[in-house]
DNA sequence: TGCATATGTGCACCTTCATGCACACGTCAA
DNA sequence: TTGACGTGTGCATGAAGGTGCACATATGCA
């Protein structure tokens, strides 16, 4: 196992996790959005800026709880979300940091020669 | 609008797109591990080392190359694709710094103090 | 032109998951 | 304890998309 694969391996890891397939869902980052336009709120206080049911805006806090994207705690009887900024902002940087070691060790940047790959 | 609003709407502008939605699917995943481990490579040979069927294969490229992930020409019959690794490394960058911003202006990084929140 | 190779595409099937409703559970106040 | 309120959950439904097969298309070669 070389460089790359170790590299890719590594890259491959963070990226297949709960994390991404958390904000590849548009309701989901329209919750993100409310929640950053008016801070931390309850269920009930979030759900009513967007059209979905409760029930589903609960779920999808779940959903991005479990992805460390948000933070949420009971008060009462209410569960106040608040985005989790840090988490979220280190998460992006490892990410980002394997990637570049990816680009480091493979693969040419700017373009493929043809030429060499024509006839092996 | 106030500037959380407007830092949200970047963020969420940038995440919306067919980049997160391309990242979170395994079997895309997959097909990037392979291009990373062994080069740019033509549909067929990616398929080989993939459970799928290369139409699969060809079809996940292709959503890989709309949202820039990876890039493809052809070559004769085959069709080269390769990791766009430098355009990959700038989206990151661009995701991150925008989600640096929506931290700077909102919600807080560590805990939020839950008696503050109890009694509105 | 005729054939082999490599890729693109229409189609059907199936899994995953977002969604909303009904209801159960937990918590607070009187 | 009783009722009101906020939330979690089981269930059915529908939409989106991954998958494989069959076939069409494109390219190179003799």
């Amino acid at each position: 196992m070389n460089a790359r694969d170790r590299a890719a391996s590594k890259m491959i890891e963070i990226l297949d996790s709960p994390f991404l397939r958390a904000l590849a869902e548009p309701a989901r980052l329209e919750v993100l959005r409310v929640l950053i336009a008016h801070g931390p709120a309850d269920i009930g206080a979030i759900a009513e800026r967007l059209p979905q049911d409760r029930s589903v805006i609960s779920r999808h806090l779940k959903v991005l709880e479990d992805a460390s994207i948000v933070r949420g705690h009971r008060d009462g009887r209410h569960r106040i979300y608040a985005l989790d900024g840090g988490t979220l902002v280190g998460t992006l940087e490892r990410i980002l940091a394997e990637t570049r070691a990816v680009a480091d060790v493979c693969c040419p940047p700017i373009d493929v020669p043809a030429s060499r790959l024509r006839k092996r």
